[in-house]
RNA sequence: GGGCGGUUAGCUCAGCUGGUCAGAGCGCCUGCCUUACAAGCAGGAGGUCCGCGGUUCGAGCCCGCGACCGCCCACCA
């Protein structure tokens, strides 16, 4: 660090690249497992697709493990932070069947196992990007011992759940309406179904005429195709305008089929014309009727998305938009059409694909959900997994309570597949392939979020119990977005109760997400992304930000103090500012540590600890206690925000505004030796404790830093965190720096008001109580001489205005740097604000309901108020 | 249709169990190259705390109604 008299700036370009070789080679970022349960600390990454590039929601929730994993790796404990990726069955095959399709080639040219080598391959080149990134970020994940939901023992774990749940019946398979997803060719489950609200479409009113010829029956539609498949129409059991009706039959236009009327419940006789046209095959609601009545199936439209052979033959081929037409013409012909409205509802489209849902019925597996809930519900109630913020568990209860059959298999190549044969009429369950010959493997795979839910303990090799297992599971903390919750974090839990025996994590903590600057969600496609990449390492600001050109180059400490300090427990914007705030913090804080190192010099070798010498030593050793204990307990509470602004305000606003400033006097080149090695000492201390304090949030410059200080053997990263000291905490010593502080704003505000030239020093008299400690601090940084003697003028000149400080008041004396006429101005400005004030203070000591009412140190507190305020308008 | 969260300085946000709580960062204005940092330092201006009622001696803080924004859940064709 030869070059630190030029470095005037921290530069993180230069300086975090060079850490983090350091912090990787050293290899701490693994842990092996030791004897007692106490010693570990684990947490499981939410492995990121394969196919990611780390956005700013990896970013944050990065920064957010990475500060829990550090804080406590420093606390000793042996920590590990389980790395790995997701192979994100439908994301990742899209990616490849893209990269086929600019070769000119396609999935169902290559077949099954030819693409699953070119996805491995893929993988291999493409698969990495992500951890990189990561690693950029400072995070501390286990690069020693990365996972990926496909590796062969990861395989295992997954096929065995499997297994276990279909012996136990819980997994099984059955002809059941799915949410089918035309774009992707597969059932999604639930979750994957996003209901978009305000969607136009036309209700339609159609007679269907009874088979009796006596009459008709008009329904209501806003999909008309879905006609062909109906199988019965119904009305509501007490509705007596059809009560005549029921059990008499229609006769079904275009098709001739005859449908029964029949009752359900679930009719409403307020809505349409209170006749429901049931539509098993492309409903959900109306396949849950035909159940309950057992009516017939009829599927129309096919997993291509159009209509099939039984649409007949002049629907058959058609999508089903087109067929909505055809069959609407056909019916305006016959003239069935009763009336067309416009008609604005929700609708179901595909969050995979984008499509809309289309409900079908098809031959999937299931996985009853009930018996696994119970469990899970509980956990989170009786406090054993606990969620934070607590709002979310009530989200998560709900959902628990509410759950349904969950469709498991996926018609897709990339994947787990599902291990069970098929041989003529017989079904064989099982790990590996049945002996024999003539089996074939049932071609769909598992959803993602099946293997996802093994996660905390299948990569630590569960079903073996190695030693990690015993070690690190359960895992401490979870973190993650909100949206995925149920999608991960509910059934993990589920998994973990009943395959691992336990809660798979202690602490859920739900981050916020970031949106754009402009509130918009952030996302790539709308231009409103933004890299964290870019703000680490500069790059285009993307189009959502006003102000044009790069983002200069913050660094990652930066992106890590302006992610924690915008986060909160509810949605956030995207704020520039506090990266800046957070680079900022990491050039003061080099800066602070480059000028005491620079002035003591060859002297500063440090010591056994702080030499507190006088009242802001005491001070600042006191508030380093405080910072110390705030800072922890923020991190444990999951109060990120207030850590990360905590430890600016103090190292901005205390150590370096006032205890630097209040101590370079003693920093001289002629200060007497002893002393200026007490204070070297007592600023080692502080500086110590201050970068190992903030070293889980702003890693990269604390190591850097630390390193510059005598005596720091071994990184900071392996060090160990600093706890509060109370033999160090100091209330009087507390209040006296408070109280001077408080009387130097005042009196640099006075000066500024009355215009003084910057450089003088003011003659003054200084009478207020309080100061026997801090009387010549205060007089050297507002630039007063209290012995009434400034610039060599002379003492015992005509004092000409007074200032109200904390205990007292300053008088100043006349010299030719005061304005009179300023003066004056200012002094008049201040009585008018007091008497305002004391006006006040009086009614409200007046008010007979206060006096009584109110509790008595409440009363007390503004009588002193009060009185103070009179004392200082007669002394000015 | 249900539920949740939000609306505080020009911008982004803090404000715990009602009583110095009207704050921070950025921006803006003024003045300073004060022996670390000009991406700095010092000072300053700026708010009917969404609206209307209510409870209370006292309300951003509690209650009711309303407006607007966002999110989640949901089987009315």
């Amino acid at each position: 660090m030869g070059d630190l008299h030029e470095r005037t700036r921290f530069e993180p370009a230069e300086v975090e690249p060079r850490i983090l070789a350091r912090w990787l080679q050293d290899g701490f970022v693994h842990a092996e497992p030791g004897a007692t349960a106490e010693q570990h600390f684990s947490i499981a990454v939410p492995p990121p697709n394969v196919t990611g590039a780390l956005h700013m929601g990896h970013a944050l929730n990065g920064t957010i493990q990475d500060v829990l994993v550090r804080t406590n790796r420093m606390r000793g404990r042996r920590t590990k932070w389980i790395l790995g990726t997701d192979h994100a069955g439908i994301a990742t095959q899209r990616q490849v069947e893209k990269l086929l399709e600019s070769e000119g080639t396609s999935r169902t040219q290559l077949g099954r196992e030819q693409f699953a080598e070119r996805v491995w391959e893929w993988r291999a080149k493409y698969g990495g990007q992500i951890i990189e990134q990561f690693k950029r970020l400072g995070a501390t994940l286990d690069y020693e011992d990365e996972r990926f939901t496909l590796d062969p023992q990861y395989v295992q774990a997954v096929l065995k759940v499997f297994v276990d749940l279909y012996e136990q019946g819980l997994i099984y398979r059955d002809n059941y309406m799915v949410n089918w997803d035309p774009g992707l060719r597969s059932a999604i489950s639930d979750l994957e179904v996003e209901e978009r609200e305000g969607v136009a479409d036309t209700l339609y009113s159609i007679a269907y005429p009874l088979a009796s010829g006596d009459g008709e029956l008009v329904v209501a539609t806003v999909r008309p195709e879905t006609m062909l498949a109906d199988t019965a129409v119904a009305v509501h059991p007490e509705d007596e305008r059809y009560a005549h009706l029921v059990g008499q039959e229609v006769v079904l236009p275009l098709v001739g089929r005859r449908l029964t009327i029949i009752t359900d419940d679930y009719v409403k006789t307020d809505f349409g014309t209170g006749a429901l046209k049931i539509t098993p095959g492309h409903d959900p609601n109306d396949f849950e009727i035909g159940r309950r009545h057992g009516l017939g199936e009829i599927g129309v439209i096919g997993e291509d998305g159009l209509m099939n052979a039984a649409a007949g033959e002049r629907y058959a081929g058609l999508t089903a938009l087109d067929a909505r037409e055809r069959v609407v013409a056909d019916l305006e012909q016959l003239g069935a059409i009763r009336g067309r409205e416009e008609y604005v509802h929700t609708v179901p489209f595909s969050q995979r694909s984008g499509e809309r849902v289309e409900p079908l019925i098809s031959l999937q597996w299931f996985m009853r959900m009930d018996e696994l809930a119970a469990p899970a519900i509980d956990a989170v109630r009786f406090g054993h997994v606990k969620i934070h913020p607590e709002s979310q568990s009530r989200r998560y209860v709900d959902w628990l309570q509410n759950i349904r059959p969950w469709c498991i298999s996926r018609q897709l190549w990339w994947g787990h597949q599902i291990p069970v044969w098929y041989r003529d009429e017989e079904t064989y369950v099982g790990a590996a392939a049945p002996a024999g010959d003539g089996w074939e493997q049932d071609p769909d795979v598992l959803d993602t979020w099946f293997s996802s839910a093994l996660w905390p303990f299948a990569t630590l090799g569960w079903p073996e119990p190695t030693p990690e297992l015993q070690a690190f599971f359960p895992t401490d903390v979870l973190s993650t977005g909100r949206d995925i919750l149920f999608l991960w974090v509910a059934r993990m839990v589920m998994m973990g109760l009943r395959f691992a025996d336990d809660i798979p994590f202690e602490h859920v903590y739900v981050h916020s997400i970031i949106q754009a600057p402009d509130g918009r969600r952030m996302s790539k496609s709308l231009g409103t992304g933004i890299d964290p990449l870019a703000l680490i390492e500069g790059g285009p600001r993307p189009p959502v930000f006003t102000q044009g050109g790069d983002f200069p180059a913050y660094g990652a400490d930066a992106v890590r103090f302006g992610l924690l300090a915008m986060s909160s427990t509810q949605d956030v914007r995207f704020s520039e500012e506090k990266v800046a705030q957070g680079q900022a913090l990491a050039n003061k804080l080099y800066n602070a540590t480059r000028f005491v190192v620079l002035r003591m010099g060859e002297d500063f070798a440090g010591g056994d600890g702080p030499q507190p010498r006088t009242v802001e030593d005491r001070w600042i050793l006191s508030r380093l206690q405080a910072i110390k204990a705030d800072t922890q307990a923020r991190v444990d509470g999951f109060d990120f925000a207030k850590g990360a602004l905590g430890l600016y305000d103090f190292i901005y606003g205390e150590l370096c505004d006032w205890y630097l400033e209040t101590v370079k006097p003693r920093l001289a080149d002629d200060a007497d030796p002893a002393e200026r090695a007490a204070l070297g000492a007592t600023l080692l201390h502080v500086l110590r404790e201050t970068l190992a304090t903030a070293h889980p949030v702003i890693p990269f410059v604390t190591e850097e830093l630390w390193d510059l200080l005598p005596g720091s053997d071994g990184m900071l990263a392996t060090g160990a965190l600093p706890l509060a000291d109370a033999a160090l905490s100091d209330p009087a010593a507390e209040a006296a720096m408070e109280r001077a502080i408080e009387a130097v704003r005042v009196l640099r505000g006075w000066r500024d008001s009355v215009g003084v030239r910057p450089g003088a020093v003011i003659p003054a008299l200084l009478s207020a109580d309080g100061y026997e400690a801090t009387a010549d601090r205060v007089g050297a940084l507002a630039r007063f001489a209290f012995d009434g003697d400034g610039d060599g003028t002379g003492a015992g000149a005509a004092e000409v205005a007074s200032v109200a400080i904390p205990g007292g008041t300053v008088t100043v004396l006349e010299s030719g740097d005061v304005d009179l006429g300023a003066a004056e101005r200012r002094l008049e400005q201040r009585r008018a604000t007091l008497r305002d004030e004391i006006a006040r203070a009086d009614r409200k000591l007046c008010n007979a309901g206060f006096v009584a009412k109110a509790p008595p140190a409440v009363v007390q507190a503004e009588r002193a108020k009060l009185e103070r305020l009179r004392a200082e308008l007669e002394a000015v």
